[in-house]
DNA sequence: TGCCAGTTATATCCATGAGATATGAATAAA
DNA sequence: TTTATTCATATCTCATGGATATAACTGGCA
């Protein structure tokens, strides 16, 4: 045998044999009989060349090689079982890195309560967050700058999956000092000769064109005097009456006093925040983000 | 499988795998059929309790778990092979310290040329030297305070094994006055009349009986006028015509101008140096310094 | 001196399982 | 669709780890 038939069983036996300088002892210990474990240490020795044991039937005593070994074998006897434990916590998903990215908008949502909740059931993962609009997000997707992404009516890609959390209905954001101000529900024909401000089409095909569907449903075509990349820009020019705009509901969260939020009656299109995600290849790490978003996303 | 069934050979296929993510270069690798590696892998994974590697029958992928264990996994077989080397270079006495007692006299031989050999041969052997009687040679020898020891004429003891390396000659010293210093030889009973110095008989029982069985031959009991416990110090007084002393030839080395050395003819006792350890229990170290020393005094 | 007790080594047998061979299943490329 | 590549599954064989029984050795004790 030579050094490639070594095994940790020899470790193992060696060890016990070792510290109980007592060939019954150690077999009891390990729960095999004592010939089988004099066979074992017999192969270890001879595998190594030297003997580790000096015996003779009264008393069992280390050799300085016996010694040199037992220190070492001790040694990889316990890091082997903390490699397994520390490559289990992997496993389970409890230690790594996980670069979420998320549209602004998510952020308006239960999102800040579910990532505090990861962060309280798996304190030793880093969570590294990267705010992204919809299109740019799905490329950091794809070339791994993020692994989960909260997007916003994204684009249908291969090799990326998507799936729904939450459809929201569309409201219309108007001035304060608007004639449908302080309606609780208009139509979105009301809305057929309004100027619109609205979020820049470069975020998105889809999104874009929801919107202009929308509006499609009302018979018209928006007639755009503004595009914008925040919300809370957008809400701000709708606040001074350059036009109105069509938003995911959950954008009357950061409503202030020189708008009004109305609901829109008969509209059957919803905004869709999703997440996404690589399709192969997920980790436990990813797979117990992705189960506790669907978990808190779905109340 | 639990934790204790797991074996380097797991290990190192895992590793194999790892490193080629492919079965089958693995396989060829390590010398061993596809199937079995497959299956050994899986019982690696299913002791671990996670998958350590993706496979779709195009190609092989490491889960964050695998690699995290592909890392710790390289690190151990390399560890155990450091082991096994460092365990087998003690093992043939490379490494280590050696404790040697000596009497003064038997640096008046070839060891100090042997140690130098022996130095030479094996660097990385701490030497520590001690110089002692041979009655507190003897017992440091017992209680473990030096490993090996060059002894003269030492007593019996159960449990301690001596071996004759030199056994040399009396000779007589006398002042470079004194009437029988030109003389080539001379009987021991020319001394009968003689002062004596001796060395103490506190070094040991069997090296002063040595000396009064050689004056007993010579028919005489020795007249002693002083002991002391050098022979450099036996020398001098020597010189000052204070008596004349039974030396061991080796001591003619040391003789300074105010003294002859003069051969005992017909006589039969020798003064022996001796090599003396435990019985039980030679180190590699320790025999490899017995070996030297056996064939540096044979010559 | 010889027996006893305690301990390790040897002999033999059995069963587990590592590994081989043959084949199936899956998937990407042609 | 076919083919080539690759990993998994099924089955068999044989090596070997471990069990049992016993021998051999050694120190203590009568």
């Amino acid at each position: 045998m030579d050094i490639t038939g070594i095994e940790l069983r020899h470790l193992r036996y060696f060890v016990a044999v070792a510290e109980e300088l007592h060939f019954g002892r150690a077999a009891q210990r390990l729960h095999i009989a004592q010939p089988p474990l004099s066979q074992q240490i017999r192969k270890l020795e001879e595998a190594i060349g030297h003997p580790l044991l000096l015996r003779n039937s009264r008393q069992v005593r280390l050799t300085g090689a016996g010694e040199e070994l037992l220190k070492r074998a001790q040694q990889t006897l316990r890091k082997v079982a903390e490699d397994i434990q520390s490559t289990r916590r992997i496993g389970r998903g409890e230690v790594g890195t996980l670069t979420v990215g998320f549209i602004a908008s998510a952020m308006l949502t239960v999102l800040p309560s579910m990532l505090s909740e990861y962060r309280r059931r798996f304190p030793e993962v880093e969570l590294r967050l990267r705010e992204f609009y919809t299109s740019g997000l799905l490329d950091a997707l794809r070339n791994g700058t993020a692994d989960i992404g909260f997007t916003r009516d994204a684009d249908q890609e291969k090799s990326l999956h998507t799936e729904v959390l939450l459809p929201e209905p569309y409201i219309a954001v108007v001035s304060a000092q608007h004639p449908l101000a302080d309606k609780a529900s208009i139509r979105i024909d009301d809305l057929r000769s309004e100027p619109f401000v609205l979020f820049s089409p470069g975020v998105g095909q889809n999104a874009w064109e929801k919107v202009m569907r929308l509006c499609q449903q009302g018979g018209f075509r928006p007639r755009i005097v503004q595009e914008a990349p925040h919300w809370l820009t957008i809400l701000r020019l709708v606040g001074t009456g350059m036009g109105v705009t069509i938003a995911p509901k959950c954008v009357e969260k950061i409503a202030h006093q020189e708008v009004r939020c109305v609901r829109l009656r008969g509209a059957n299109i919803f905004s869709h925040l999703e997440l996404a995600y690589r399709e192969q290849s997920l980790t436990e790490l990813e797979e117990n983000f992705l189960t506790l978003a669907r978990e808190t996303f779905r109340q």
